[in-house]
RNA sequence: CGCGGGGUGGAGCAGCCCGGUAGCUCGUCAGGCUCAUAACCUGAAGGUCGCUGGUUCAAAUCCAGCCCCCGCAA
């Protein structure tokens, strides 16, 4: 049988790694790739372009970056690949109907989570900021609502104390990679049957926004904890400090669950073993922070040069 | 030309506005104290003050250009 004819559409780093690991099992032939149009980006707001237009670009595959998804000059650009297939990893628009039913066997979504838990944008956050211990990547065949398709696969990943958002989107990135492509296969050959979605259990993950990293000290230490290994690395928790007469934005990239406690938003302690704050209940040790403005730095690093002692108030 | 902060011994900062001896915290090394220590005390080493040019008797400090880092915004 002549390889299956797929289609990729996805735009960030999660994405990327789906196609790689299309392009690299050499069992599909991708025939383009679909992502968003290139966005003023960075310092001086230049356009960049997305990750996986890079990846197809070493490829020599084609890209197409319309502005809409349900534009008819990119519809028949669709329609004249032929594709069997189409795979979808974060893309970064709803994608209509048009689409949804154009490839013979649909169109298949890698989504961060253990569907029906986390349907939306940001599920690797939100399983990080309620705390879970673990999550996983599903495969769908895509319909018309927000990651409501049919199951096909599942894989369940544990979450470490030491993951941030980062890490375990990295993670989750690698092993939706590995089951898109073991289940593509599977389901073209029929071996694999979409299964409902359970009715229960549907929780939903929305985008993140900046003002969801700021730290509210009054929150028991373990939520707090939560809410920084969530936000990393965008748009980092946060919190302020008082500088030289100046309030400054103060990130928090790394911390750990203390003990102590005293009254929330006050300094309990500061040396080399960190900053100690107390929150609502317990106390969270600032390990890795970052002053507006400045680099990433140990707490250490932090205190030679912006002395803090107990008592001093953070928020 | 999106907005803004910054580049000063190994690390983090002050000094810059009002030019004229290089400062602070930490680290390193040596010595001391101690049963002992990452604690404490004493001392020492270590810097072309991002680069280039200009102004000046004199530039970390003023002016111009360039390189690099970071926050906001996306």
């Amino acid at each position: 049988m002549a390889a299956p004819r797929i289609i990729f559409m996805g735009t960030p780093d999660f994405a990327g790694e789906s196609l790689r690991a299309l392009i690299g099992s050499n069992c599909f032939q991708v025939l383009a790739v679909v992502c968003q149009p290139d966005q003023p980006a960075g310092r001086g707001l230049k356009l960049q372009a997305p990750p996986t237009k890079k990846i197809a670009r070493d490829q020599n595959i084609p890209v197409l970056q319309p502005e809409r998804a349900r534009d008819e000059n990119f519809l028949r650009q669709l329609r004249d690949l032929q594709p069997d297939v189409i795979a979808v990893t974060a893309y970064g628009q709803i994608l209509p109907g048009s689409i949804l039913q154009l490839p013979p066997h649909g169109c298949l979504n890698v989504h961060a989570s253990l569907l029906p838990k986390y349907r939306g944008a940001a599920p690797i956050q939100w399983a990080l900021l309620n705390g879970d211990t673990d999550t996983g990547v599903t495969i769908m065949k895509m319909d018309a609502g927000m990651d409501t398709g049919a199951i096909l696969s599942q894989e369940k990943i544990p979450i470490l104390a030491e993951d941030n958002s980062r890490t375990l989107h990295d993670r989750l990135s690698r092993a939706g990679a590995g089951l898109l492509v073991k289940t593509i296969s599977e389901y073209l050959e029929g071996r694999v049957q979409p299964r409902p979605q359970p009715v229960e259990g549907v929780v939903y993950a929305p985008k993140i926004q900046k003002k969801d990293g700021q730290i509210d000290w009054h929150q028991p230490a373990r939520l707090i904890w939560n809410r920084v290994r969530a936000m990393v690395p965008w748009p980092g928790a946060f919190t302020h400090l008082q500088v030289l007469q100046r309030r400054e934005f103060l990130k928090i990239w790394a911390s750990e669950i203390a003990d102590e406690s005293g009254p929330h938003g006050r300094v309990i302690r500061a040396d080399k073993d960190g900053i100690v704050v107390a929150c609502g209940s317990q106390s969270l040790r600032l390990l890795q922070v970052q002053l507006e403005g400045g680099r990433r730095m140990s707490a250490q690093e932090f205190l030679a040069g912006h002395p803090l002692h107990a008592g001093d108030p953070v928020g």
